[in-house]
DNA sequence: CTAATATTGTGAAGTATTTCACAATCAAAA
DNA sequence: TTTTGATTGTGAAATACTTCACAATATTAG
């Protein structure tokens, strides 16, 4: 797929918001949904809902709405969601543990297939069925099993080992727990979950009030 | 405090980033820190940096750049950070637990001072040296303990029926990690932990290249 | 004291994103 | 068939955010 126009970062984050709405509407039997109806449901307006699915096509009728079965694969297909992606977890830890064991990921089309640690009490032993591999050996479980996502889990002291490997393994893309900033090649794309950022701006915000 | 100008929110993300950066700095030592080095590690620009300070006020010296230390607390002080804040966990679940064993909120101002649930089984129980509370008291407690902010990691069904019990109670703030939208009272703020969100905006990008 | 160098603070300019507003289109009712 | 009512798709306008560019300051060297 090539590149054309810069999509912005707001405008899929809404996509994935209208998925979820969207798949809802389907289990609920509601054939057709309209804009206003994801708007109020996802807290945006009805022309931003438009103008998002506008970016990528056109995939309503005018004075009907979208289906909502054909708009659920459009929007599938846009994110990229149409294939399973095959992902490990780096760093058996509490979080990372608390991870693995939670179905959400399977059911929206990520695979968690390997995992890996340093300690040896946890490397050979097994989470949720799942044998846990030293850290080493990624690159080669990377190529053979085709993981294309990293979740990194590891304490904030780990990452500068840990990013050297990702960068070593063929991984493309990492979802990261640490409140570091990672230094990976160009090529990685690299999304932050960090807590401790959100909490600080729920501070900011009751501050200001 | 009055809520004068509208602050967007990449500003406040960014101070965040800003603060962990200058903290690395004065444990390092250095006493002044320029607007471009902020930049360089925070990944963005030395006018954005300026920027983004200059919402709040005129911290650095011309031709110096800023006191790392005083930047700290000025940040600090935005953020609401010159406090601590008390926070609750509902839901000690795998992720509800993993969090509160987790130091790194301690260290950064938010002290976790209650754990609600409604399972019989841990309802009574000790996590990290905590009793777990039935989610039923949450209004007693928080009263009690002023606790302003709520995470909220219960299972989505169990959504509605704790909204509406935190409605209820006088929090002011949640960091909901359920996929679910909260529908709460217009005075609570909301911060959405949502990691497939996080793994469909990289399934985008990599699908993109 | 003057010149050279560094770096902030901030209007102004440039981009990006959101909202507006309305012609185009479809279904259903009259 | 025509009218009414609903709702999309999209340029244009409005807003929001980022980057530019430079005067204002500060330090240091000569
Ligand atoms: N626990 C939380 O609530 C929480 C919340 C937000 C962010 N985080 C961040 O997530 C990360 C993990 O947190 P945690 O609480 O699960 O920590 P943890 O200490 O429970 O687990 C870390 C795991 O990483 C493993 N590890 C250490 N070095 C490694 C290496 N080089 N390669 C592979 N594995 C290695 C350890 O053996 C351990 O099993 C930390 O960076 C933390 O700051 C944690
Ligand atoms: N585990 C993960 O990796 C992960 C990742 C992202 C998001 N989430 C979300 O976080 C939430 C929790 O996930 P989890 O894996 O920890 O689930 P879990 O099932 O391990 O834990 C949920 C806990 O909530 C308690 N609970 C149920 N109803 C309650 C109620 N009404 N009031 C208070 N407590 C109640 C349960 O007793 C249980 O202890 C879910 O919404 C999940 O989608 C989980």
């Amino acid at each position: 797929m090539s590149n054309k126009k810069k999509i912005a970062e707001s405008a899929i984050s809404r996509l994935s918001l209208y998925l979820r709405i969207l798949e809802d509407m389907v289990e609920e039997g509601e054939p057709t949904v309209s804009s206003q109806t994801m708007a109020s449901q996802s807290g945006t307006t009805a022309a931003q809902v438009r103008k998002d699915l506008s970016l990528f096509g056109s995939f309503g009728r005018r004075g009907l709405g979208y289906s909502s079965t054909d708009l659920v694969s459009r929007i599938r297909q846009i994110l990229g969601l149409n294939r399973r992606w095959k992902i490990a977890v780096i760093g058996m830890g509490r979080i990372g543990s608390a991870l693995v064991e939670h179905k959400g990921f399977f059911d929206r089309g990520f695979d968690i297939v390997a995992l890996f640690d340093t300690s040896d009490f946890k490397v050979g032993s097994n989470v949720h069925g799942l044998k846990v591999h030293h850290v080493n050996d990624m690159r080669a479980l990377v190529q053979d099993k085709n993981i294309e996502i990293v979740v990194l889990t590891v304490p904030v002291e780990a990452v500068t080992d840990v990013t050297d490997l990702i960068n070593d393994s063929g991984v493309r893309g990492i979802l990261n727990w640490t409140p570091a900033r990672l230094a990976v090649s160009q090529s990685i794309e690299v999304k932050n979950v960090n807590m401790v950022m959100e909490l600080e701006a729920l501070s900011f915000k009751l501050s200001q009030s």
